[in-house]
DNA sequence: CGGAAATTTGAAATCGCTCAATGATAGTGG
DNA sequence: CCACTATCATTGAGCGATTTCAAATTTCCG
């Protein structure tokens, strides 16, 4: 299975040599079972991954027991790219579903730097994105009730998934726990609990078992206070950049 | 005066092309007074801005009325990075104090990375750096009680003070008004205040005017909960780039 | 089928918020 | 230099959203 490349061919089409070069720097790949840890948070850094299938939580242990959630990573992603900085991760990453990862050597990354310049540029930006995400993701946590916060994660996912299947309806496979979920949103799992009921009696999702239907949509974006980010594709300073260099 | 580069210098020491290539790309220079806009929310994006001298705040404004401080910056920051993924700015950059700022046009940062493959792979991890310390903040905001998160504030400041200047002792100029550290911890200024008191009742801290002194730094550490990051340095990965390009 | 994990419910406690008002400080222009 | 004004800091009282604790119920996985 190819590993789906839409988070990198989002702000600019490769060219064919540049997927080559970063399907060189891919070095093995690896299979998880769910709840299995790919990487822990304090372990000494020494590759990246690409997420070819599957779900995977990204999250940190703060303060004895209580959990952050930084980020739901979905086919397509890059896993653990934040902890480069770092001589330990900070980070924990945990499948939360079957999941296939191929693993990229940190040498091989910064090879991509030499050998495909705009693709590292491309790079950049995508982690610019992710960087918004996460802005996104803290102005929520910080500034907005717990309602709103349900319905910003719940809006979150079912955006991200309408981006890698056009097709996807309004009823989303939810492999997150209400603690999953809690720690995504800084609530408490009882409280999660409750607020989903909250937002089912008022008619705007159904819960499905393992499933959340999304009911009323535009009702839900106006809960949920946050607008939905419009990114740049193929912007002048980015493809002038390959033009340069084929020329 | 020569932009403070110890932000880049930070994980590789860069080679005389590639000071004097980043130097290329910076354009003009602005100056400001304390609470000027450089750029705002919603606005087209063109630049990046190096932060040469002074205070400034990153924030978004979420839910009408509400606003999420993301990042304070200090000199030898770079500016409005993350808005280079969108195509209107999510982020208003408020000066705190008078600030210089270097105008980095979006076509010369593209350049960077063909004309100096490393400082563009340090930039990456530096980026990589910014999203590990967006991630403290989201933790703490998300997991941490008030006295915790103010303690994290003031540590936070504290320690990015020391890199800038080692010799700087435990009082910190703050230019930061309650309200301010109230839309960066998440909390209402009013209880940022009642905070900063009980802090000054356990003699962690004394409020001098507009300055701060930290008295008791391991303890303020104890309660925070949050460790120090420790970046890397020199990794072979990033070093062997070099060589290899200069080989 | 059995046991662990996840969800649900209720009641009581609390941390932090809201509202409203007062006091201090600093910048501005006359 | 002072009056004027806006911003910022402080205080009190009451409230409410969310947490905590404890227990029952359901679901899921092996």
């Amino acid at each position: 299975m190819d590993p789906p490349l839409h988070r990198l061919c989002e702000f600019a089409s490769p060219e064919d040599f540049e997927v080559e070069a970063l399907a060189d720097a891919r070095r093995k790949r690896l299979e998880f079972r769910p709840r299995q840890a790919i990487s822990r948070q304090g372990e000494a850094v020494t590759d990246v991954f690409l997420l070819v299938d599957g779900w995977v939580t990204a999250s940190m242990e703060v303060d004895f027991g209580h959990r952050q959630m930084i980020k739901i990573h979905l086919p397509g992603d890059m896993l653990g790219l934040p902890s480069i900085a770092l001589t330990r991760a900070a980070e924990t990453l945990t499948t939360l579903t079957d999941a296939i990862v191929d693993v990229i050597p940190l040498e091989a990354l910064g090879r991509l730097f030499r050998t495909a310049p705009r693709l590292a540029f491309t790079l950049f930006v995508s982690t610019q994105q992710e960087r918004v995400m996460l802005m996104d993701h803290l102005a929520a946590v910080g500034q907005t009730s717990a309602i709103q916060r349900m319905c910003t994660l719940l809006l979150h996912v079912h955006r991200r998934l309408k981006l890698l299947d056009p097709d996807a309806g309004a009823v989303v496979d939810w492999p997150l726990s209400q603690e999953h979920m809690a720690q995504g949103t800084g609530l408490t799992a009882i409280h999660v609990n409750r607020t989903l009921q909250a937002l089912g009696r008022k008619g705007l999702i159904a819960r499905e078992g393992k499933r959340i239907r999304l009911l009323d949509v535009p009702r839900l974006e106006e809960i949920s206070g946050m607008p939905e980010r419009v990114f740049v594709r193929e912007p002048r300073w980015l493809t002038a950049l390959g033009n340069e260099l084929t020329a």
